[in-house]
DNA sequence: GCATATACCTCGCCTGTCAATGTATATATT
DNA sequence: AATATATACATTGACAGGCGAGGTATATGC
């Protein structure tokens, strides 16, 4: 992955309820649904991912419980809550802020400001 | 402020090497300039700014000198080298690769994704 | 005398990230 | 039968950035 994680640090868990909005998951799915979607530039590392869905998990915004696999390797699937659809929604408007913010603070330099 | 520093983590180091891109500056005029141009949306504490600092003067980005001031409190003055410069601007590249790639990984929910 | 503004600095804690490590099942290869 | 790879979950200990709280010092206004 290319991108530096630092840059990520603090949207983990808005990415993630961004892959339960629409239809339960699980880890291992919604990791791999992350290096597709960014062409191979980015993965959640596992402790990051387990961290994250085990605050999201405490503070009330999914609920996992275990899969009836019949084969394979057992799945820990998430799903999001009324309470979660809400923090994801308010998480995106921070992130429109936050974003425009960045931009304007970061665009003083390299031009203007004499 | 309104915006949580969680989401601005990362890119202090920039947001500062973007104050002094054009001109010296220190740590107190920085952090005005910044809560101006964020119109009190936000603010650097002072132990992230002076922890930066150290952090961009070791690196070799910035070398700093006593302002010589006949009144009022001191000040300690910075001045971007050329190692610098590029790093602010390799900088201002890898927020924009962030920024479009948060986009993509966040718009995953909301909408489609089924 | 006291508050406020300017201006700098540091200590110790908190939190998110990560490398390393471990568990277990299934399939393909040798 | 042994080995490698992919799937899948989970924890531990360390690290780094950010921050609350505290401290120092000068100048101005009330």
């Amino acid at each position: 992955m290319s991108i530096t994680s630092d840059l990520i640090r603090g949207h983990t868990e808005t990415i993630i309820m961004a892959n339960l909005y629409n239809r339960d998951s699980y880890g291992y799915e919604i990791n791999k649904a992350i290096q597709e979607a960014s062409e191979g530039q980015y993965e959640l590392k596992e402790a990051t991912l387990y961290g994250a869905f085990r605050r999201l998990e405490g503070n009330g915004y999914i609920i996992s419980y275990w899969g009836n696999e019949t084969t394979g390797a057992r799945r820990r699937y998430y799903h999001i809550t009324d309470e979660g659809k809400i923090f994801f929604e308010s998480s995106c408007k921070e992130w429109e802020k936050a974003k425009n913010l960045i931009d304007t603070l970061i665009k003083t330099g390299g031009k203007g400001n004499e």
